[in-house]
DNA sequence: CACACCTTTTACAAAAGATTTACAAACTTC
DNA sequence: GAAGTTTGTAAATCTTTTGTAAAAGGTGTG
């Protein structure tokens, strides 16, 4: 057993709304336990474990699947789609498309505004 | 997979407003990300590769498009467009036209004072 | 300053990729 | 082995990216 705070380093991924343990296939949404299957699990792990980084569909495929470069599927899509569910309502925030290239993780912060904001031109 | 600031050797173009990222798609405008598309990402790849230097139209579209000299188009220009547009607002800065041969990146550096009247830009 | 030529900008259409839903096959569990 | 759960796939739909055309704006030169 463990106490809070003795947590061994790195076995869980922890912010605001989320705490995911790497280990075992249960989480948190805020206070709300959700169940994760074995490939969700996978999926989530890999990719809070590269929190902030891209994650290219080909990794994902590579490591959880063992799919290699030339396999075409639309699994992985539905994975997401199915972990974004659980993590409502913040399954958008967490999981973050790269078009074309794959998913990204982002740790939660508060929202943010201006981020690919491209204001038109004019000159006064 | 790349976070802000964990640069890998030498991966990175950096400079007082821009930080480029060779392996990903995002990039950072002063603290602003922007989210490059893949064309986008190769362009201005290229361009970085070579700031300081003219790089002709016909090596764009060689080695981004594989389009041959004899191919006539104005596809390069409308990307060129799209990406000043995302570095807003230092598009014209960083991406200057070399009339009749092609486009060159330039380093950031201070603007001189007073010696060109630039009139005030002003987003709406 | 007129002309040819080049670039920028806008708008739109086509292509590529992602999301969503539904369903069937493959696993688990009892 | 029946029932419930998980996983993979197909297909329709939606979104984003990319290419092209055309109009407008610049540049350079005789």
């Amino acid at each position: 057993m463990f106490q809070p705070g003795t947590s061994k380093q790195g076995k869980n991924y922890q912010d605001q709304h989320l705490l995911f343990d790497f280990e075992h296939t249960s989480a948190y949404v805020d206070l709300r336990e959700i169940i994760l299957t074995r490939k969700e699990h996978e999926l989530l792990a890999l990719l809070v474990e590269n929190a902030g980084e891209i994650v290219p569909r080909e990794v994902l495929l590579e490591r959880i699947w063992g799919y290699g470069k030339d396999i075409r599927t639309r699994t992985l899509d539905v994975h997401i789609r199915r972990l974004r569910k659980k993590l409502f309502p913040f399954g958008d925030t967490y999981i973050e498309t790269i078009f074309g290239v794959g998913y990204r993780f982002q740790r939660y912060r508060e929202p943010r505004s201006y981020v690919n904001y491209v204001p038109e031109l004019v000159a006064v």
